[in-house]
DNA sequence: TTAAGTATTCAACGATCGTTGAGGTTTAGT
DNA sequence: ACTAAACCTCAACGATCGTTGAATACTTAA
């Protein structure tokens, strides 16, 4: 034949069909036939490329976060390096973990939005979070926190870690593109507006990290030990004005 | 007969069945029957009470919604007053904002730790978020943003809304208490311990706004306009030392 | 006590679910 | 051209899905 009908093997149109799928309705929420359908292959297929359902969910989760990892690591070496003898700031590390995420998500093309939606389920989900996200993102994470705790050598390690959770919070939740923001703002904020967040996250986190940083070396004044002195975190528990 | 075998009606039974594991699993991930024999009930209840599956799921999500948001609005309005004739600080509207939701989490008992978790799952999900968010927290979250406006008079809409995004996006990250932190951290921080979380939340995310709102009055440095002296994001973006 | 209305159970419907075994087609090596 | 492996289709399995109509039990008010 002069012509294929189907240039992309099954296995791919799989996975792309999957991905798209699973990032909208999550894992339960679609069939085997619905993917098969989209791709235009057979339902048996996906239990001959990869075993069942499960396994194929695992393998779109993994697909792209093998190709993503290496380069958020490249890029928080390379960070790391430039600042010697120094530390980098907080601004240039944040941005190492989420520049190549937004840089795709942006302008990747629609199978890494949805690649970045599925990952921000996921991350939310009691279910799959744990297992997923920790077998796939762990050894980075851990890195990247390493090298926050050198640009933040007099914060105890419990900030950093809560620091990290907010950020991945913030970060994750802006990867579903709901479309929330867009009804809430009247239009003037736009979720699929990728750029607008690389923007301001970085220095959104970086003025949080600093924040649980200032407040102590081990707790942030987890109790006022000077009545007369109240820290904001204080302040802002009993709705104090500034 | 003298004791009956189970004391609440059959409609909250499948409520707080409902709720627990449409938490644990998504609206998908859970069958009608799964609930109706954790709630040991008939299956044929919840058409009976709620109509079909989805009205189940939307009066799961109502229930607690409904108990919540006159607290947090009332919160919000007496921090407002509270502060005249200035404005309240940036800890105390976020504080009004997620105390109400943190105290209930760490003390209200698991059924409200499972209703958090539901929404941090609702909440990124492109399907349900943008129709269950918006029904159910919009009100809420516009006077918010409009008394974090008078906070913030010099900072434009964008600034906040964006901020709002990233706050929501932590926050709801939290709720889904995954248990994630609790391995990064090997113990450390724990995803259960809602208290560390109060008091970290609300200085990390005022710290983040007032960095936003630094960055100009329209738009935050989009494009150098003075290369001599570059602002931290856009060092950030090119991964310099600070 | 009776009647009305609400709450719950029972049994079953058609549809769709994930998975599989057998068989057919295409590709690659020799 | 032959073979073996890889790729894909077809048809069907039993299980489970959400939903429903009819029948039963319980509660309430007259």
């Amino acid at each position: 034949m002069s012509s294929k009908v189907q240039p992309k093997p099954g296995k791919q149109r799989i996975l792309d069909a999957a991905e798209r799928l699973f990032a909208r309705h999550g894992f339960y929420g679609i069939s085997i036939r619905d993917i098969t359908e989209a791709a235009g292959v057979d339902v048996a297929l996906v239990s001959y490329h990869f075993g069942n359902k499960r396994e194929l969910f695992t393998a779109v989760f993994q697909r792209r976060a093998e190709l993503l990892n290496p380069e958020r690591l490249a890029m928080l070496e390379e960070v790391r390096r430039a600042a010697l003898p120094g530390v980098p700031t907080l601004e240039s590390i944040v941005n190492a973990f989420t520049h190549p995420l937004l840089e795709r998500s942006a302008r990747g093309g629609p199978g890494w939005k949805s690649y970045f939606a599925l990952v921000a389920q996921v991350n939310n989900s009691p279910e799959f979070g744990p297992v997923l996200m920790t077998q796939h993102f762990d050894p980075l994470v851990e890195r990247f926190i390493a090298v926050l705790r050198e640009a933040l050598p007099g914060c105890s390690a419990r900030e950093i870690y809560w620091g990290y959770q907010f950020l991945t919070g913030a970060l994750t939740l802006t990867f579903a593109e709901t479309g929330r923001i867009d009804k809430l703002s009247g239009g003037l904020c736009k979720s699929a507006d990728l750029d607008s967040v690389h923007e301001r996250l970085a220095p959104f986190v970086a003025a949080g990290f600093r924040a649980l940083c200032e407040s102590g070396p081990g707790r942030p004044a987890p109790k006022p030990k000077r009545p007369a002195r109240p820290t904001r975190a204080q302040s802002a528990r009993r709705g104090v004005t500034r």
